[in-house]
RNA sequence: GGCUCGGUGGCAGAGUGGUUAUGCAGCGGAUUGCAAAUCCGUCAACGCCGGUUCGAUUCCGACCCGAGCCUCCA
């Protein structure tokens, strides 16, 4: 097997992906808090672990893939409160909403799924463990980490102790032994959600779940950790703390983060009221065109959202889809995931732009060549390739006549005027041929004239 | 202030110590009844200043500029 290569946060640095268990590849993401709709920086991760996933699936017999739901946390108290009902609701109803736009994008329903707070009781012992250790102490109701008990806190992010307080910009509660100090457990008033525990009736701080969770599901450590950039501090700086704090070891073979989705070159995020959600894009373009776009920077390298990229990644769907359309009657050929261009690419951190580039070869094989070997080749590239993305997997027929609203011209309508048109063709009556063509283009309908005969496309 | 990361052709976006990534746009051509799609050709880049080197966009240093984290955040 050749080496994937693979960018650490820790190290700073690409190393050779070596699983503790090649039999069981473990991975943990994290997911979203549901209180809101995701934007489409929300989804950049998901994309990008979806085809880390996928690849890895390639390689390995088995990948558990873990993305968390985070439902419980003091925003979903706040927009549940707003709206006079229950958490569970606010959760429950932004829970299915996130699912249904991921699955839009061609993201595979990770293999297990955690929520936060059916891992309440795991919390509870993880940082009764802690304080054993003397890793943690409660003081006025809160439980707290200590990091000064950790030697090496700060390594993920590349920081120190000293340094962090130097820039504090928020007030320090008197009950910290040291400013750096996070909250395991804090109290809830009794309008606010809470378990019982041994520091009274409470709920867990953001950082515990997925220690928590991550140890219920996947084990003492796991392979690779990912998310986007802005969870290096102090999330999985904490996650680290308290995981290895508590069980010692690793924890993390290899840290992986995301880089953002920016609007106008400022990151695009909820508290900057930038946000395009993914729910909104859904309405006019197709998830497979928002899945392309995120996939078309390297997911270290911020990607500047904007129109044009959709409006891109729409034609050079369409290019793809083309040049399979060209071929539909080729029988597609068996070939092995690993011996394409694409996984070639991935080898090399994840490189999807360079995946993306052998894609254009293929197809532009596909688009000039006549000889069959070279042509069933360059579909399965793209066909195999483009399934290790997460792409190109629709029908392309499908793909070129899919209507996307209610008032649209029906096929058979747009076959009839076709066939008109060609009539008119043969007999030379080209006034009457082009007036059908023009009348379709404003319906939104385009035609190609081919040798062997006419093909018709709605415009993206 | 502390800590990170980045500055590539008109735009998007990879990569490399010496030989044009790729795509879009532009220009020229082929093809077409005209188009569209497609194909061929073509233009064009590595923030600034030093250093190392036979040779640097690629390594090192300073500088300028931008972004991010340090507070909830993908």
């Amino acid at each position: 097997m050749a080496d994937f290569r693979l960018f650490n946060t820790l190290s700073g640095s690409k190393e050779v992906f070596t699983p503790t268990d090649p039999k069981r590849i473990t991975m943990y993401v994290c997911g979203p808090t549901v209180y809101n709709y995701a934007h489409i920086g929300n989804a950049r991760p998901v994309v990008v672990f979806d085809c880390l996933y996928r690849f890895l699936s390639a390689q390995y017999p088995e990948v558990v893939y873990a993305r968390n739901i985070t439902d419980i946390d003091d925003k979903i108290i706040h927009a549940a409160s707003e709206r006079g009902c229950g958490i569970e609701s606010v959760s429950a109803e932004f829970t299915t909403k996130y699912r249904e736009d991921m699955a839009a994008l061609g993201a595979l329903t990770p293999t297990i799924e955690p929520m936060a707070t059916e891992h309440i009781e795991e919390m509870v012992a993880l940082t009764e463990r802690l304080i054993a250790e003397g890793h943690a102490y409660s003081a006025d109701g809160h439980v707290l980490f200590a990091v000064e008990s950790m030697p090496g806190y700060g390594a993920l992010s590349g920081r120190k102790l000293d340094d962090m307080l130097a820039g504090a910009r928020v007030e320090v509660a008197d009950y910290k032994r040291h400013p750096g100090d996070f909250v395991l457990w804090k109290p809830s008033t009794d309008s606010e959600p809470g378990w019982d525990s041994p520091w009274g009736r409470g709920r867990p701080g953001w950082h515990l779940e997925c220690s928590a969770m991550i140890r219920a599901h996947l084990g003492e450590a796991i392979d690779i950790h990912g998310g986007g950039r802005d969870l290096i501090f102090p999330h999985h700086e904490n996650e680290r703390a308290q995981s290895c704090c508590a069980y010692g070891g690793d924890f993390v073979r290899h840290w992986v983060h995301n880089a953002y989705v920016d609007m106008d070159g400022e990151k695009m995020s909820k508290s900057l009221g930038n946000v395009r959600t993914v729910r909104e894009l859904r309405e006019r373009y197709p998830g497979e065109v928002l899945r392309f776009a995120l996939l078309s920077a390297h997911y270290r390298s911020p990607l500047n959202f904007s129109g044009d990229l959709l409006g891109g990644a729409r034609g050079t769907l369409d290019t793809f889809y083309g040049a399979l359309r060209r071929h539909v009657d080729v029988p597609l050929i068996d070939l092995p995931v690993e011996r394409t261009a694409v996984y070639a690419a991935l080898l090399d951190d994840l490189n999807t732009p360079e995946a993306i580039a052998a894609l254009h070869a293929a197809a532009t094989t596909l688009n000039k060549t006549s000889d069959q070997n070279e042509v069933a080749r360059a579909k399965a590239e793209l066909a195999v390739g483009g399934g290790l993305l997460g792409l190109l997997q629709a029908d392309p027929e499908a793909w070129f006549k899919a209507s996307s609203g209610a008032d649209d011209l029906s096929a058979d309508q747009i076959d009839a005027l076709i066939e008109e048109r060609l009539a008119a063709r043969a007999g030379r009556n080209f006034a009457r041929a082009d007036e059908i063509r023009d009348a379709l283009e404003e319906q939104g309908v385009l035609l190609d004239d081919g040798p062997d005969g006419t093909q018709w496309r709605r415009r993206g």
